[in-house]
DNA sequence: AAGATATGTCAATATGGCTGACTTAAATTT
DNA sequence: AAATTTAAGTCAGCCATATTGACATATCTT
């Protein structure tokens, strides 16, 4: 196999792998490990569903558009543009598909009958828990070893992590309710 | 505005947002709270360096290549690809790219004159840096109100989502060396 | 009646993946 | 020395997912 290791075959410097800061720009030092870990986790993270979802010719797109369906029933065309960040054209495409393949179903607003909203059907509920159980084993293992305290500070880091100007329905959803946080909404 | 909650216009089923669990797989339940904060933590941790990236022409991609090279110098084209996970041909377009406009530059390997190992110049590093720069911002944020252990906690969860069956150069680097578990690494 | 809004659709384009086939140069094996 | 394997690069084409701009339709608001 030869030359596994970094060690530097053409005399170029050395590794920057360990440095913990680099000479360029950050007083404290750039946090290169978190952010080479948050690559490999998240890369892992959809892994498991992309796996999964190319048996059914389906593709991440799709298990986006069907989770936030499946999660947050009624949800508009519009409301879903702002969750996804994406334009009316792209969603079009794969939100047709999963309408024609009978994942989600439409029904026109009550009180305004432009309004499409969107609601995963039980075949949808089917893959959309499926996908999601295997990303759940996958973070109950990793959750396992670090302990309810642990957990906590995951998921407090994480909300931490998300921008909170300009929040979308969904977002409004998590951080509004039920779910007061280290500092709640301010 | 009009109907900016999730109440129920059309009588439709109800949110299963706060559900906690599903009706489909899990006995302990899914965990739908830290797979949705994952999404949006990524995105917008991602969205900071796609922003900045913009204006230099380039994509995610590029971002990956650089910023794997700057910080595994001497890094081999085959490496490369099993890092990222992508094709040959897929990364040589954004290589090449970046070779060109002097982000990085290629030399022989001395041991095996085939290689081509890569290195991020003057250039390079300066752009690299300064994307760490930003998501080293929102990780200073997020992190700052969990504490040390909070902190650790997070690194050794990331750590446990990473697969570690076949791991490549770089996986080796973080979880091999000096680098036993959520700590070290200073 | 006029205007704004929600959705859907047309056409064209870009990016970043993919496969398969093939070349070149250099290392390794026989 | 010759044959094979390996590392890298390239050509040609395909696919999925994203983009913008323009426009149609139905419906709600004024």
């Amino acid at each position: 196999m030869a030359d596994l290791n970094f060690s530097n075959p053409s005399g170029a410097p050395d590794s920057r792998a360990n440095e913990g800061r680099s000479s360029a720009t950050a007083p404290a030092g750039l946090r290169w490990d978190i952010i080479e870990l948050l690559f490999f986790a998240y890369r892992d993270f959809v892994g498991d569903a992309d796996h999964e979802l190319e048996a059914f010719g389906f593709g991440r797109a799709h298990h986006r558009v069907l989770h936030f369906v499946y999660r947050y029933p009624g949800l508009k065309v519009a409301d879903l543009l702002d969750v996804l960040r994406i334009t009316k054209q792209s969603l079009g495409r794969v939100l047709k598909q999963l309408l024609d393949e009978g994942y989600i179903v439409q029904k026109a607003g009550n009180n305004d009958r432009r309004q499409r909203l969107l609601f995963a059907t039980a075949k949808g509920e089917a893959l959309v828990a499926k996908l999601a159980g295997l990303q759940t084993d996958r973070l109950n293992r990793a959750l396992r070893d670090i302990g309810p305290s642990g957990a906590d500070a995951v998921r407090q880091f994480l909300r931490a992590m998300i921008d909170r100007d300009d929040p979308d329905k969904v977002l409004e959803a998590i951080f509004g309710a039920g779910n007061p946080t280290a500092k709640a909404k301010e």
